[in-house]
DNA sequence: CCACATTTGCAAACGGTTTGCGTCTGAGCT
DNA sequence: AGCTCAGACGCAAACCGTTTGCAAATGTGG
């Protein structure tokens, strides 16, 4: 299990810093799939779409497609243009969408080591995300399978609760009380 | 809304047949719990809520706020007062909210026997719903709490499949083809 | 370098949900 | 029973994330 630390909001987080163009040039890591998986379907490799996912690419987390479009240069790409190329990019397999419940999607890149499938533990003060690892969901979705005659099953699980530094925080010093009595959409836990 | 629905509007499932009055009456099972919740707060006890908590205990699964609006009596209650209404259920903790991922939320009422916590089984080409049993995540929440270091950690876990119903109807014959190409807010199951 | 299908930017449309406000009402009190 | 007023309601407009129609821009195979 990965420690507390993690993406506020939208503050904090690995920035890239180091001053190399994340632009059409060909990044480090995967971009290769991008153009197989483009070209095998006569789908154009361009500028947004390759930035996009650079973007992804440098986030350890989850984001949304406002931050992401703000983290791309200025005129760079349209918003309209993200949410389109999330939709492509999830349809094609190299991102995952995923739901804290507050009506917004967010979306990871599907890297390449053994970190596939996995899950979230949010806070529900400040929001700060923390990878979980390991998912016991599997063998459920067997046994459901089994008893239930139903096929393809998958699941969507999110954990929730409150970080080590908003425990501390004294109710009324936390950054956001999760937008109360104003807007009425915080991550809304269930439970 | 766009969705595939079951738990159709106003069809299927275990509907009340037996001619007693759901309105401002107490019904057989819990309305008594509604009354002392409000009262306790001075909060008051209104057709209204009534209603819609009467229309909550005659559905066995999750129902949207516009399924709800749709099952009162016509001038009964305005569709505000619905989502209204359902805010103060949640809050007193009488109706759980799920979240589906079609980016409507569903209600759910708690009901006094061990039926509490729990989570679905969601078709997702006809919406078909199936409820779960137990849940094992429970043993999870405490793994993560001590790993994490995170305080009150809850979790919203659902799950999605192809009903037997949806694996016999060949590709082309299903109902709602998830409404691919058009509105894309299908159940969008991540995995 | 061309022709053309795919993409993009822009702005309008959408759908679920929330909210401001004037009117109505439940319920404690006389 | 009436009186009173905080709390509810109805209605319509506002919100917000997301989708989409369309004309202009651009990536690609030939
Ligand atoms: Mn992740
Ligand atoms: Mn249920
Ligand atoms: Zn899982
Ligand atoms: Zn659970």
């Amino acid at each position: 299990m990965t420690t507390p630390k993690s993406t506020g909001n939208t503050s904090c987080h690995t920035h890239c810093t180091h001053g190399h163009s994340h632009d059409s040039a060909r990044a480090p890591g995967e971009p290769r799939d991008l153009r197989d998986h483009l070209r095998r379907e006569s789908l154009r490799v361009t500028g947004p779409r390759q930035a996009i996912l650079a973007v992804l690419q440098e986030h350890p987390h989850p984001l949304t497609n406002k931050e992401i479009f703000a983290a791309l240069r200025p005129g760079q790409c349209d918003l309209a243009t993200v949410y389109r190329s999330l939709h492509l990019l999830e349809d094609m397999g190299l991102v995952t969408r995923f739901d804290f419940g507050d009506g917004v999607a967010r979306f990871e890149i599907i890297r390449g080591d053994a970190r596939g499938h996995h899950h979230h533990l949010v806070c529900t003060s400040c929001a700060t995300i923390v990878e979980l690892e390991d998912c016991l969901a599997r063998e459920w979705e067997e046994r459901i399978t089994r008893d239930s005659g139903f096929k393809e099953v998958t699941h969507k699980l999110e954990f929730f609760g409150l970080c080590p530094t908003c425990q501390d925080a004294k109710p009324g010093t936390r950054r956001q009380p999760q937008k109360r009595a104003t807007r009425r959409r915080g991550p809304s836990i269930s439970v």
